[in-house]
Parts: C-alpha cells; sequence; structure tokens
DNA sequence: GCCGTTTTCGGCCCGACTGTTTTCAGTCG
C-alpha cells in the first residue's frame, strides 16, 4: 500500500511550508490531507481507481491530482520543488522538543543552522541566544530538549502508559482537594502508543487549592524533572520502571470536568470537527464548556456536550475523525464491543511450549476471570526457539485437555494450538492431527523480512487449509522493535472471508496485531475477529482489555467477534468450515 | 487547499505556559 509513504509526504509539504512560512490554512489542509491518507484503511490505488478518493472529506482536487502523480511517476513534483528549498536535514530539527516551524527558519536564516549537530554548536558558542526572541532560557529548554530526544526511544507502549498513570492517579487521590480524576488524551483512546499520559483533576473553587494539587504532583518523589509548572498545569518527566515517562496533570473546576474530559481525550482532529459545529450552532467550545454567549450550556459532564452539539455520544475510542462525527450526526455509530462481552480467549501459551503456568492453572485463573472457556495453544515444533511441541507431545496434550476439561467444573478447556506457517505456506502439523483440535491459530514466527509477495502467499496458503480457523498476529510487528511484515493485508482480508478464517486481534500490547484499521477494514469485509491475549503466565490473561480496545478502535461490535460466543457456536463454526 | 441547511467566495479551533517581552509570539496539545 501507497498511503503511508503519501502520509508521509503530505506531512513532509506541510513541513517544509510552515517553514517556509506559507499560508497556515494550505498547510493545515496538507497535513489533513496526509492524516486522511493515514488512517484510510483502503489502498490508497484502489480508492483512486474506483473514484471513491473524491469522496473522502478532506482531500480536494488538487490532492488527488498529486496522489495520481504519484502513483503514475512514483514522486510529486510540488513535493521535490519543496524539498529543493531548504537543506535536507533542517526538518529533524521540527523534532526537537521546543523547536518549531519559526525557530528552525530563525536559526537557518540568521546562523545557517541546518542540523541538530549545528544547533548544538550554535547553542554552545552562545550565537543561539543572541537571536532577538531568544535567550539564555530558551537555549537551556533546546538543548533539554536535544538530550531528551537522544535518550528517549520516542513514544512508549500502552501498558507502559497505563503503568505510568497508576503511578500519578495514585499520588494524586491521596492529595487534599482533588475530586474527580481522568485519564485523559490517547491513553484514553487506547492508541496502540502513547507520546505523554494526560491527568486531569477536578477541585475545588479556590485557585490555592489547584497551585496546591500541581505542586503535590510536580515535587512527587517520582519526578524526574519538571518542565511547567501553571496554577492549573503541570509537565513532567516521572521515572517508571521502564522508560521515564511525561505526564500532563491539568487541573479544572468541577463544572468543567466534563467539557475538559471532552477537550484532553481528544484527538486533535476530533475536538476541530466538535467546535466547527459548535461554531455553526452559534456556540463556542473549549475545555471549561460549551457556551452561547456569556452563558455555559454544558460542561460538568462529557455527555451533555455531545447532546447540546445534536451529536450522539461518541466513545473515547472512537474520536479519531475517522467518520465518527458523521456516525454520530445520524446515529449509527456502532455498538461498540466491550470486556465484558468476552466469554472466553483463544490464545495462550503453557509450561508445555515457552509459557511458565500448567494448563490447570491457567484455566483456573481463566475461571476467576469469568470466562466460560479458553483454548489452549502452545507452539508447534518447529518453533524450536519457543519449545515447540511435536506431534506425539501435541498428540498427549490433546488427551491431557480432555481430561482436565472434565475435571475442571464451570470452564470448558479447549484443544488448540498455534501452529507453525512454514516457508511454503504449509501447516507444521499434518491434517490428520489439527482435525484432532478445536481450534487452530497459524502463525508467521520466521522469514518474516522475506518480500511482500512471500509473506502474503504463504498467509493466503495457510488460510487455505480446512483446519486453520485463525491466523495469529498476521503482520508479526513488535511495536518499537520489529516491523511489520511487508504482508498485502487486503489480499489476506479478501481471502479471510472467502476461506472463513478469522484473524486475530493479538492483544499484547508489544502487538496489538491486527491494529485498529486493519481491524475495520476486516469487519468492513465480513471477517471475524478473534481477540486473543497470547499469555505466557497467568497475568497475561489480564491483557484481554487492550485487544477489546484495538478492535474497538476498528469498530467492532459484539458479532464481529468469535470470543462472544458461546465454546458450542465456536465448535459448530470451526466445524463449518472444515470436510463433512 | 478544502468546503458549503447561513457560503462557489471567504472563511478556516482554542487556551496554557514560557521566555523575552513591556503587550506578545512561539510552542504545545
Amino acid at each position: 500500500m501507497k498511503n503511508v509513504v503519501l502520509n508521509e509526504i503530505f506531512n513532509e509539504m506541510a513541513d517544509i511550508m510552515e517553514i517556509l512560512g506559507e499560508d497556515r490554512f494550505r498547510i493545515n489542509s496538507n497535513r489533513k490531507v496526509g492524516r486522511v491518507i493515514g488512517d484510510i484503511a483502503t489502498d490508497i490505488e484502489i480508492l483512486l481507481a474506483t473514484g471513491e478518493l473524491a469522496k473522502v472529506p478532506g482531500i480536494g482536487k488538487s490532492s488527488i491530482a498529486k496522489i495520481e502523480e504519484f502513483i503514475k511517476t512514483g514522486a510529486i513534483k510540488a513535493h521535490q520543488e519543496l524539498l529543493k528549498k531548504i537543506p535536507p536535514k533542517l526538518l529533524e530539527l521540527l523534532s526537537v522538543p521546543g523547536m518549531g516551524p519559526k525557530g528552525v527558519k530563525a536559526v537557518y536564516d540568521k546562523l545557517n543552522v541546518k542540523s541538530i549537530a549545528e544547533l548544538k554548536g550554535a547553542i554552545k558558542n552562545g550565537s543561539f541566544a543572541e537571536l532577538p526572541g531568544f535567550g539564555d532560557k530558551k537555549a537551556a529548554a533546546i538543548i533539554r530538549g536535544i538530550e531528551f530526544l537522544e535518550k528517549s526511544t520516542g513514544r512508549i507502549r500502552l501498558d507502559e502508559a497505563v503503568g505510568a498513570a497508576y503511578i500519578v492517579t495514585d499520588l494524586l487521590r491521596e492529595l487534599a482537594g482533588t475530586q474527580r480524576i481522568q485519564t485523559a488524551g490517547s491513553l484514553r483512546r487506547r492508541v496502540e502508543t502513547i507520546g505523554d499520559v494526560d491527568i486531569l483533576v477536578s477541585s475545588g473553587k479556590s485557585k490555592k487549592a489547584s497551585e496546591r494539587i500541581i505542586e503535590g504532583f510536580t515535587s512527587a518523589e517520582f519526578v524526574e524533572e519538571v518542565l511547567a509548572a501553571g496554577p492549573t498545569k503541570g509537565s513532567a518527566i516521572i521515572r517508571t520502571e521502564t522508560a521515564p515517562v511525561q505526564v500532563d496533570v491539568r487541573v479544572v473546576p468541577k463544572k468543567s470536568f466534563g467539557a475538559a474530559a471532552q477537550y484532553f481525550t481528544g484527538s486533535k482532529e476530533h475536538n476541530v470537527r466538535l467546535r466547527e459545529i459548535a461554531i455553526k450552532a452559534g456556540l463556542k467550545l473549549n475545555e471549561y464548556g460549551l457556551f452561547k454567549g456569556e452563558k455555559m450550556v454544558a460542561g460538568e459532564d462529557e455527555e451533555e456536550i455531545y447532546q447540546e452539539l445534536k451529536l450522539a455520544y461518541i466513545e473515547p475510542l472512537l474520536r479519531e475523525d475517522r467518520g465518527e462525527v458523521e456516525a454520530a450526526k445520524t446515529n449509527s455509530l456502532p455498538e461498540l464491543i466491550q470486556v465484558g462481552d468476552i466469554r472466553g480467549d483463544f490464545h495462550m501459551h503453557t509450561k508445555a511450549s515457552d509459557g511458565n503456568c500448567e494448563i490447570s492453572e491457567i484455566a483456573e485463573a481463566a475461571k476467576e476471570i469469568g470466562y466460560k472457556y479458553i483454548c489452549i495453544t502452545d507452539h508447534s515444533r518447529s518453533s524450536a526457539i519457543a519449545n515447540g511441541l511435536s506431534a506425539g507431545q501435541l498428540a498427549e496434550q490433546i488427551k491431557q485437555i480432555r481430561k482436565l476439561s472434565e475435571k475442571i467444573k464451570g470452564i470448558t478447556i479447549l484443544a488448540g494450538s498455534e501452529v507453525d506457517i512454514l516457508a511454503d505456506g504449509s501447516m507444521d502439523f499434518d491434517d490428520k492431527l489439527l482435525a484432532e483440535l478445536d481450534f487452530v491459530i497459524a502463525s508467521i514466527h520466521s522469514g518474516m523480512a522475506s518480500p511482500r509477495e512471500k509473506v502474503t502467499k504463504r498467509t493466503l496458503k495457510a488460510m487455505d487449509n480446512p483446519y486453520v480457523n485463525c491466523i495469529g498476529h498476521p503482520t508479526g510487528r513488535l511495536i518499537g522493535q520489529r516491523e511489520a511484515m511487508d504482508l498485502d493485508i487486503a489480499a489476506v482480508i479478501k481471502h479471510a472471508a472467502q476461506t472463513q478464517t478469522a484473524l486475530e486481534v493479538n492483544a499484547n500490547p508489544w502487538r496489538l496485531d491486527l491494529k485498529d484499521i486493519h481491524c475495520r477494514m476486516a469487519i468492513a469485509s465480513g471477517v471475524k475477529l478473534v481477540i486473543g491475549t497470547d499469555a505466557h503466565s497467568i497475568g497475561g490473561l489480564g491483557l484481554m482489555g487492550f485487544g477489546v480496545a484495538t478492535a474497538a478502535r476498528g469498530w467492532a461490535t459484539k458479532g464481529d467477534v468469535l470470543n462472544t460466543l458461546s465454546a458450542a457456536k465456536i465448535k459448530s463454526w470451526v466445524k463449518s468450515k472444515r470436510p463433512r
């Protein structure tokens, strides 16, 4: 798919135009085109060919011409022209916290600084601080920004963000004057990676109460560095078990709590849409409330804001300006799947392969959660590193599972396997053995760097096997660590629909694979999702929420997810693909 | 550059904090 590279091109054009000081509305427009392309789950070439692209909001004639040019020639002239206007490394300066387009233009024009390395030099020799509008403090802030950039790994995983949020909310709860506490931002929307953690607090009326809360936060022992501390907002880098995390705390009055929650949950693009709707209705929306003139018409609760704007309530998970505002207008939002709808977990490992607990232990733990069934899916023999089971060992395990499922009351234990898809697309076990299993997940664990055609073909062939019920972690990505395979996801989804094969939403926060927009694409094609925690321990079962959130971000309803069915229904679903 | 139950022209989201300023621009979210 050319979506990703087009997304980058349009963003780069916007960045360059911003440095050059061009019209900000055109800049915004280009940025929006980039984002919209990045969010689209369908191959942009297909959209272009079918004429659907013209219907996508935000993409106009001029952008369509550019996209067409790119698909035909592999480049966009306007983009090339812009690139000629600035030195290649200048854009990296924008990534330094504290350096915006104006700052970049100033250091380039006046000091001929063309890269982060040269910026460092200009700060060291003092020329930076002498620029008009700059100074010693700004110089120090930029140096800190560069250091942060050098040591940080960028965005953090969801589980890390959740951990950081706990550290801070635990403290805030203990502080005098705090009333309601709510995590907001991308963490509340359960975006796959988080830049910084936003936490919202409501406090009593006095300004002092608010100041004390910010002070309590910024002076906490876990704070490594205070980035900003005003009367209502504090921003700090905190220590966590894994990485340093930036946390922003905002204190708002009780009557504005809902408006602030709405505002700080974002996404920015979603909020822009809401404010536009407000303006058209003669209202004004900000973090303090929805106003008609001076009068507040909504603000204490989030729901009333949407209500007053004549929109159905939009769940945080959907607030990305990916069509949810339009759906809210016509009251056609999906009823999203929730953790409570999940009746069982399909993907887990035990001591037999690379897990650390017994089947009985994980079954009891699952029963405790309230599941009606689990499916044991240890690795197959080719996953030697993961101590994969031989055919004989799996046959033994199946017997063991049947006995345990009888013995442990209140939960059904299904016998499954996470079978390797071999290099030629065949399965690591023969069909006779696979036929003994209740559910088969097929996964690629090797040759992930192979060319697109090869990894795609492998996956398609696996789905042709009548005993394969689900493709595990279809793209193989590890967030922040390993790129996804160069898989033709559109082809995989199409074939999944044709072969009645489900696609996994691996709930492990390292994976979240399929990711949200791929889930949406699969659902649109009628493909069922299976949410699996890929637990390697009892604690791993607790990751289900991340998978459910990811599916819901892809607009999944209960009906789109196999985990919401009973064990009996699962069995008949499996049976319907098998030869009679 | 994009868009239209106030518009095919004339608009286009909002506020906190910081630093360098004597009233505001830049950056961030």
